[in-house]
DNA sequence: ATTCGTTTCAAACGAACGTTCGTATGATAT
DNA sequence: ATATCATACGAACGTTCGTTTGAAACGAAT
């Protein structure tokens, strides 16, 4: 019987239709995790089913299990194919500009530039991302978690250093809970650019990267140039007690 | 036949071992809250299955649905018990701060302390809770996101007030973006708490709730006090172009 | 002792899930 | 021409999900 032939032609002209409309289809690797991207910053990760994928990228529904093992695997793709060249980004900027310092200390200004500005660029090129990047730093999932905040374990390192360098007076606990409170501010600005709408009554938006980037690094300079309390810490007007 | 009799003879030794055990069975509401602030926290929400949560709180699958009418029904409890105790708490901390200095402006430092003590001072006593919570502030869902923050406009609209009388000088738009990394630092604090030792190679821990509460204080302090960047804002120093 | 509204129970429902299966296609090497 | 290979497909698998059901058992009032 000749039905698999006229099968065949008919498939070449879907084929051909989709390939006009949505690029080859040897790129469905790619389209596949595009897709994934926006749906699981929109929708959440469990809740966003490899059948909407599949069918939102045109795909079949076993692609997805072929091309990336499992569902897990597409996550991590997901997450690697963006993470790292991220973090590349940051370190070479921190190169770049302590090549320029020579030996001199680098400025915090500069530092935090080097570790802010490349997030908050890819805020508006991969907003999906960015908000799915933002949740997965409190992902409840302990092997997903970790897999993802070991990408930043080297430029974290890396960062902690040269604040330590331009803050020389600064305790490495002092440090730490600082540095912990900027990337608090950093993550938020990932995970809700598209809430500041609404938060500020229409005020704020993320357009202008640099202005955010300017903020974000004169907020985060001042925090962490603070003084240390006094020792005894016993100025009832500076920190209240509590009830 | 008296199978049924038999049978709840047995229900009763179970129950009163039961009701040693975990409490009077009429505060299995109260157990089901509890199950499920700890499993939604530790596992996310959809991921805890109601069968998970009714199984841990030794109660029926069909609790859930007799209580609280669906499993979203049961995330709102979850959510309400907590967060509007905590949001009375900040304006009363607020009000007997703005009693206590009269007419004169508040110090920003009291304004953030009525803000950050109470759920700095959750995080230990529900950290479950405020796990659960600094990831509702990022909830997919759009209906429970809604739901979580519209607890918080009214203590957002209070403070906002406060903080800008604190500080005449900063443009509205300043003051928002500011209140966003600040918000930033205290979620980040909320949900990942648990996370520190690992952040900080076991140097940060959140047992002294007091010290963080400073801590936080002095760092969104000075960063709410930065001075304004320059108007022309061209110094290549400080703020390094993107590339 | 009986009734009544409330609560708990085991059981089952249909729907949706991630994964797997065997097959078939088109390109490539033989 | 033929065999091989990665890719793609539809269909089905077994599991788990949230919800519903109707009966049973409760405490309290009658």
């Amino acid at each position: 019987m000749n039905r698999g032939r006229v099968l065949h032609a008919e498939w070449r002209v879907v084929h051909a239709m989709k390939t006009e409309l949505s690029g080859d289809p040897i790129r469905i690797k790619e389209r596949i995790l595009d897709v994934a991207e926006r749906l699981f910053a929109e929708n959440g990760i469990k809740e966003t089913s490899v059948r909407a994928i599949t069918a939102a990228a045109d795909a079949n529904l076993a692609a997805v299990s072929y091309h990336f093992g499992s569902k897990e695997g597409l996550i991590r793709a997901v997450i690697a194919r963006r993470v790292d060249p991220l973090n590349v980004e940051r370190l070479s900027l921190l190169d770049s500009y302590e090549a320029e310092t020579g030996d001199a200390a680098l400025p915090l200004e500069s530092i935090l530039h080097a570790f802010f500005a490349p997030s908050i660029h890819h805020c508006l090129q991969h907003p999906h991302f960015m908000r799915l990047a933002g949740r997965m730093v409190s992902e409840p999932d302990k092997e997903l978690h970790r897999a993802f905040i070991s990408h930043f374990e080297k430029v974290f390192l890396r960062f902690k250093g040269a604040l330590a360098r331009a803050l020389p007076n600064l305790p490495e606990k002092e440090l730490l809970w600082r540095m912990h409170f900027l990337l608090g501010a950093m993550i938020h600005t990932w995970t809700n650019h598209s809430d500041l709408e609404w938060f500020s009554g229409g005020v704020l938006t993320l357009t202008d990267e640099l202005e955010v980037i300017e903020k974000l690094i004169t907020f985060c300079a001042a925090g962490l140039r603070a003084p240390l309390p006094a020792q005894p810490r016993g100025d009832p007007n500076n920190t209240p007690p509590h009830r």
